[in-house]
DNA sequence: ACTGCAACATACGCGTCCGTATGTTATAAA
DNA sequence: TTTATAACATACGGACGCGTATGTTGCAGT
């Protein structure tokens, strides 16, 4: 909240976001998100141009937040690729950034800007994460397979399977990342 | 089409299935499945008593063409589990009839009926798949986790991989079975 | 105290969708 | 040929959502 208790264009996406993952596409339209705010109609059309400027602006929202924000979060106080990767997937899996994950995607499959925007994310990811793993040696091919992996494990956890205990989470990510980070047969070393 | 190019409730669930998939849930309206089959509302509230029926009953007629059809037709002309399996999993990949998968599984996110239509339906998948795989003579704990990865493979596939190549799919429904069907270690052979 | 403006609220017309009530038509049965 | 009815079409009232036009308010600066 701004000053005054007053909205800002962020709040109104904040709650499009969250309407959007807990009630779906068609409960993110002006009146309800206003209802759900506090406010009326009014407000909107004085932070936003139309409707279709709020679900785009959503998305690059969502965007930001996501990749950009989380990747620099990653590097911060990390010594080398290993520790990048693995703080990397710990954010993705134990906080709340991927929570809009499902929901973005299932409403991309009918929104063009929604899966273009979806495609540059995951390219940005898919390179970054590879040049992780080539940092740690291992070959091009072979590094942008296991970027794969990850990536799609990443974005299939959350839309499919049971929701674990923490405990099991913590498990699976750990024996995740060991699997991933290492294969001694295609490492790519310098010296031999 | 009935005689005298009149619809059946059929039609409307095949058309309503068709633009949940192509358009999404908002566009699963009365008025405009109607356009699309080129009649007025009437014709829809002769064979439905409201559009919530309509939803309900597309979930059930998925359900039943979905799971026992294809469990159905799988077994026929097959002469083992192994091959029981193997026609199963080539009709879920190759055949139109995964398509409306990742829809409803994307429009269960925010139904309740239509998430215990899924859960049933994962349900009859699972104890008939663990089933192939105990005839298999893997032991039972082991039968599920392999009928569980096959389960969440053929989801995932439809809604995050990218579209392969028909002989690159046809690859990877190979190299999937063999995996899946084979490990000496965890086997149970009765004469041992 | 007065003014200006940001951030709303209120009121309206418009289109779309729902569900109902009632009118229409082609065909099958008599 | 008449009749009944299945399968529609048409017309309506109401709710909801969009976008616009205009009215209102509280604070910031002077």
């Amino acid at each position: 909240m701004n000053k005054r208790n007053r909205l800002k264009a962020e709040d109104w996406l904040k709650q499009g976001l969250e309407t959007l993952d807990n009630e779906g596409i068609h409960k993110v339209n002006v009146e309800y998100l206003a209802r759900q705010l506090g406010v009326t109609k009014g407000s909107f059309y004085w932070h936003f141009k139309n409707h279709e400027t709020l679900i785009r602006e959503m998305l690059n929202y969502w965007a930001r937040t996501l990749t950009i924000n989380v990747i620099e979060r990653s590097i911060q106080d990390s010594k080398d690729a290993r520790e990048i990767f693995f703080k990397l997937i710990t954010i993705i899996t134990t906080e709340k950034v991927g929570r809009y994950e499902v929901a973005i995607r299932a409403y991309a499959r009918h929104d063009k800007k929604a899966r273009s925007t979806i495609r540059k994310v995951d390219q940005q990811r898919l390179l970054f994460i590879t040049g992780l793993f080539t940092d740690m040696n291992f070959k091009q091919a072979d590094a942008e397979v296991r970027a794969r992996l990850a990536l799609y494990y990443q974005v299939a956890e959350q839309g499919i399977f049971l929701k674990e205990s923490k405990q099991k989470s913590k498990d699976l990510l750990k024996q995740r990342f060991d699997l991933l980070t290492t294969n001694h047969e295609s490492i790519d070393k310098p010296g031999c």
